[in-house]
DNA sequence: AATGAATGAGCCTTCATTCAT
DNA sequence: AATGAATGAAGGCTCATTCAT
């Protein structure tokens, strides 16, 4: 006993997370259909209407689970001051949130217009305001904003475009992490300023 | 005089396009139906397809119509030497090409995961890829290199990302343009004067 | 001079029959579309219907013209005896007119289901029904009332069903014949009956 | 009691496919529209793709419903030896599965153009050659070939000609098969007796 | 003699969703 | 915990046809 039946009473649901996260990451929230993650899955459609109320309901699990790490980063940051080391800070713990929910942010980076007006557009969009206004500050010359923005950019781009480049996916994200270090000390009239 | 029907006796392809870029660009491309299309420029779906082939056929036709400076602007680079300044004058052109099929772009952007198993999205991405191997040499090192990379997504994060932020949008491009060449130089070594 | 033009001039009408004749018979009347006509004759689907008031009025034209030998023959049936050797030549010259249509004759009796509610389906089995009396006598068995259907259906099945078997068609052609003239020779108590 | 609900309970599928059946044989396969089929069924059209994948996948299920019989005829065929008494018999066995399948046969025969280029079309087509391998000789003279073709175009035709000849159509088949076994007879150099 | 532009109707198909069991 | 059966809405697309030029 013990067996797999018991082991999977109960992973359903993350089952459909898993299989929808897959999918939706590979195809797009609207070319994915339902029937589709269902068929992988070996069940009905209608199980599926049984942990989930909605299609998009399974989108918003997904983002709940994942996100965690970065709203607590958030809370965080909040309580901190508004210095080049906090940000620096920031910075690294924000690149490994990134690197944890990988799959999830790419496919927002990639679904922005589906994603935009869903529920969870609104709050991934607020989250990036957020970390916006933690990382750049509103009296910063134009050009040392958009480092800021860069910095964040920057490990985005680390988990996208960066996918072509060779070599080994950690020594990719420290690079990014390092280069948006840079950016915002520059920012902050580091060694780059006057 | 010259009235409304001679002035638009023959544009209608091109209206097509325009409201088709409109409505990708607000939706998405699978969030927009054909019908919305027909309807916003009072013709029939069966007028689209006399003008068009496929729906598919009116984003290529944008693309092709948007990218062609694109086009322009990597045949000239593909001829000039591997230099820092031609890499910095190539930005500057990328960041006018940009500014100018602007729409198109950031409905790109934003559609990347509908957009990948279109025709059209090898090619924004072969062109990326040239991009990148105008701007970046395979022997830097890893840091540098996403530098370069973080140079060009420094330009689309300028037309996406700073909407957000105040200001005249032709300034932001600049100020955009200005981080993006101090990345490559910086990875070229430069400090940027010298 | 003399050129193709002028041979041409006028000819679009018959070309417009030859090539819808070759379309409808290769792949049925409903899935033939004017669009396919109008490309194959590099003109527009509109200049068809300066030629033909519809779709189906090409498909009448072309009855028309090659069902007048036909048409000939049933009238010259009908001043005939009923005799056997009226019926064998009835026989023999219907199995010309025949080859002479073959192309439409096959086109008929391969869409029967759609040319049913055509003008043109009344038309063909009213001509059917009439060959039919020619041929058979109401106060026959049944038995040899059989045969003569029969008879009819082997010189079709001559033209559409023998098309795998090997040979010449012209022999072909003359070998159902003769079986057709046999089945009517029996039917009138020939060397088969009693 | 017994209810109309538990009586029509699972048994949809069988309607879709006699309402088919019923509107293919009557106007064709293409002329008939699943908004039509369903709204005979008073269904949505959505619900026939419950139970079906496509409009043709309602043909090809009719088609294997009712060509089992003729299979199991063929293979019987095949083991026999290739004697006269022998083909006698396959034709009447296989007038009795012609008589059971009418509908349906009736229905190949005047769509014959339309099934051409479905799968179905292929099918039909080869146990039709089957069928005249069974029959006839290759070394058999041209004329008993077309005899042997004729014997089963006799057949077919005495479901689809002599439906406008008046008497019993059970007789008309009888008829119809004593005709064709009398060709194939011929066919093989007999009286038809000794 | 023929085209360019458009229409209205209709087609097959897919989707997210529901609900009784 | 999940299924079988079905729905309503919509989607992309094609067709025969029209008409001003």
């Amino acid at each position: 006993m013990g067996g797999t039946k018991h082991q999977r009473r109960g992973d359903t649901r993350r089952r459909i997370q898993d299989v929808a996260l897959e999918l939706f990451a590979e195809q797009g929230y609207e070319k994915t259909s339902l029937r589709e993650i269902a068929e992988r899955l070996a069940v009905t459609k209608a199980a599926l209407y049984y942990h989930f109320k909605t299609k998009e309901d399974i989108l918003v699990s997904l983002f709940q689970d994942m996100t965690r790490p970065m709203d607590e980063l958030i809370d965080w940051a909040k309580e901190q001051p508004h210095t080049l080391a906090t940000k620096q800070e920031v910075l690294r713990r924000y690149s490994e949130a990134l690197a944890a929910a990988s799959p999830l942010f790419r496919f927002m980076h990639e679904n922005q217009a589906t994603v935009r007006e869903l529920s969870v557009g609104e709050s991934f969009k607020d989250r990036m305001v957020v970390m916006m206004e933690i990382i750049k500050e509103p009296h910063m010359p134009l050009v040392d904003q958009v480092r800021c923005v860069s910095a964040l950019f920057t490990m985005h781009a680390g988990m996208i475009a960066l996918r072509d480049v060779e070599g080994d996916p950690e020594e990719k994200r420290k690079a990014a992490l390092e280069v948006a270090i840079d950016l915002v000390t520059q920012a902050h009239g580091g060694t780059g300023g006057a």
